[in-house]
DNA sequence: TATAAATTTGTATTTATTACAATCTAATCC
DNA sequence: GGATTAGATTGTAATAAATACAAATTTATA
């Protein structure tokens, strides 16, 4: 938690108990959860936290960097503590995405002359390994 | 259009007026429309049709390979003629997205061994040349 | 501790998308 | 060609994610 607050007064952001609070969800639930998720979740423990705070911090905390999000549900967006590029995989079967390794990260290249990158994301979706067991 | 007709057979769906118009559309609007851009569009030369129309052919046509989608914007859909993968830059000072060529083209690698994969995409977000300039 | 600025909260609103039932139409068969 | 029917279109209502906003609360600073 301390490490939080350091990251959020380098920031300039002010320390509050619902920025901790989302900050240590989401690093410790690596699942790429939607803000219903994390409002659900957090809310049981904490009946007075508001879904429009989660909206506001989640948008705050990308801005300065402190955690990402992604789109390729198509439906809502998903958190992601993680903020160094990375690849995903989004299973349209259990709605779960996953992080992928690949051997060739993703890279402007010269098709990109003259264009203000500020993120790069590659994705894949389809279906997970244990859907596929299950069928 | 008798190509897009030829096309629709081979799938086997019915030739309709709204098919051929939207796959007309995308085929000369290679802008990666949102579904409220195409139906504006469509409905000034033709006013019965319907935005339901739209949502529901971009289904069909999608599950059937004839045209794709991207999600990129996180705020709704935009379509695409194209369906073999390539990749796209969302521009969100002007919102447009424009198609753009990578050395490295998206490969599936090791790391996704064991998943069943529909889709592949890679994408960057920030500004292009022209809102650059304007700034 | 008093103050000002920032943040949180609840509610109302917006917007994209989906559900659904009635109407209509394209393809098939006689 | 005309009747049949499965499939497609349409308009409206409903859903769900996200945003707008103003009042209440809290943090940081003095
Ligand atoms: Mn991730
Ligand atoms: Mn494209
Ligand atoms: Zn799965
Ligand atoms: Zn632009």
């Amino acid at each position: 938690m301390q490490f939080y607050q350091q990251q959020l007064k380098e920031k300039g952001l002010k320390t509050t108990y619902q920025r901790l609070k989302i900050l240590d969800y989401l690093d410790t639930h690596r699942t790429h959860p939607s803000v219903e998720i994390i409002y659900e979740d957090i809310k049981s423990e904490n009946p007075s936290f508001s879904k429009t705070t989660i909206y506001n911090t989640i948008e705050t905390l990308k801005a300065h960097g402190l955690i990402s999000t992604l789109t390729i549900t198509g439906s809502e967006v998903r958190c992601d503590y993680k903020t160094d590029m990375h690849h995903h995989f989004y299973c349209r079967s259990c709605n779960r995405i996953f992080d992928v390794d690949l051997e060739q990260p993703l890279q402007p290249g010269s098709g990109l002359q003259g264009y203000a990158i500020d993120e790069m994301h590659s994705y894949f979706i389809g279906t997970c390994p244990a859907c596929l067991k299950k069928k």
